[in-house]
DNA sequence: CGGGAAATTGTGCATCCGTATAATAAAGAG
DNA sequence: CTCTTTATTATACGGATGCACAATTTCCCG
């Protein structure tokens, strides 16, 4: 009688991975680690909870799936601004900043994200990997970039610069997320380009010419 | 027959509160939030699980009185710093700057811990405020030593260098602890002195006249 | 237009979770 | 030394969780 089975559509494998993946993040993202169960997750993809077993052998690899998406897709976001740029060093290296500072990189559900795997990347040895590549990865963009100013430092003082450049742009991010009434509008993104600007010995408010100008937003 | 209840000592409240408190700590801190389990908590603290009810009204309850008190905590260790130090507004700002950025404030479980409660902050107003009172404070001490360094700056920029330097911290904070060995013995120290200093236009680093001198491991 | 591989569903199970509450032990008061 | 208070233990309950596995549907291939 109650032979009313649920009607479906078969999907590649990659879409229905993805899908689970997205659906993860998203929950992890609005309601923490503890609100992405299996169960949860299916019905957010559309599925029932057996199937994320057929694609992953366990929560855990899911778990890892998703992380490793989120730290390769921040990094892509923030590298994605120096494609459409002009090509002066301080140009390039302003963009890419006030991208990172800016949404949707500048996102609350992506700071709850990653501060929601932090326990598990201390705990699982791939998922180090993982964000030790990512956060390299990040490091050496903004590396190279500041390399392209031709300044005359010596090389050592180069990754000292990018490491602190990198922390002034993190310890924004996660605040600026957090707290977004703390702050004035616009005024995360200008703090860090005067920021990295100072670390490294240049004006980067004057190299911003982008449609959404910061210094319209200088107290 | 089984007449065998174990026996126990009474504790004061203020004992007891702060050993359940201190064993949710430490639990977040190694295993995440859900290895926080009300069972977990109550083994650590050497007591039965019933106990927590008798003391917090619920688990959440407990949670959030132990986001307060790691909050409260980390500034503390940081105003510590103060205390003993020369008069000098340099070496004062100097010192703070570098007892944030050594253990036991630098410190992987520290980390763990404050990520593990980010998306409880985001969803739950009062944890929110807890987070928000804590930032201010912590910042407010920065703003005052800055302002203390008597620069001609108008105080305007004051609030911007120390969310700034503020930043520049965090950031040195968390990647430090959870990738320790991605950096020199005393880099992140001499990395979060040299960059404040960027910031406030001032050679920190030549203010620095603790016995472990972070000049000595300058690359 | 079957037939067969496999993607997807549905169900059940052991375990753990937070909470409620009754039973008991400890410790101070008189 | 007993009485009273209450801190603490112990047990039970309903619900949720991750996982295993059998049943069923979809869709491609010949």
């Amino acid at each position: 009688m109650d032979n009313s089975r649920r009607s479906y559509r078969r999907e590649s494998q990659e879409t229905r991975r993805a899908d689970l993946i997205s659906a993860t993040q998203t929950l992890v993202a609005e309601g923490g680690p503890e609100a992405a169960t299996v169960r949860a997750i299916a019905a957010r993809a559309g599925v029932t909870a057996g199937l994320i077993r057929h694609y992953f052998q366990s929560k855990d690899e899911l778990t890892r799936a998703a992380y490793r998406s989120l730290m390769d897709g921040m990094t892509a976001k923030g590298a994605d601004a120096l494609e459409s740029v002009g090509a002066s060093p301080e140009e390039r290296l302003a963009a890419f900043v006030s991208a990172s500072l800016r949404p949707p990189v500048l996102d609350a559900g992506a700071v709850v994200l990653w501060a929601g795997y932090m326990h598990k990347v201390r705990n699982d040895a791939e998922l180090l990997a993982v964000h030790e590549a990512a956060y390299t990865a990040y490091r050496d963009i903004l590396q190279r970039l500041i390399a392209a100013l031709k300044r005359d430092v010596p090389d050592a003082q180069l990754r000292g610069e990018a490491i602190a450049c990198n922390a002034v742009i993190d310890g924004l991010w996660v605040e600026g997320s957090i707290l977004p009434d703390a702050f004035e509008p616009g005024e995360i993104p200008t703090l860090g380009l005067r920021s990295v600007g100072a670390i490294l010995g240049i004006d980067l408010l004057a190299h911003t010419s982008m449609l959404t100008d910061p210094r319209k937003t200088l107290a």
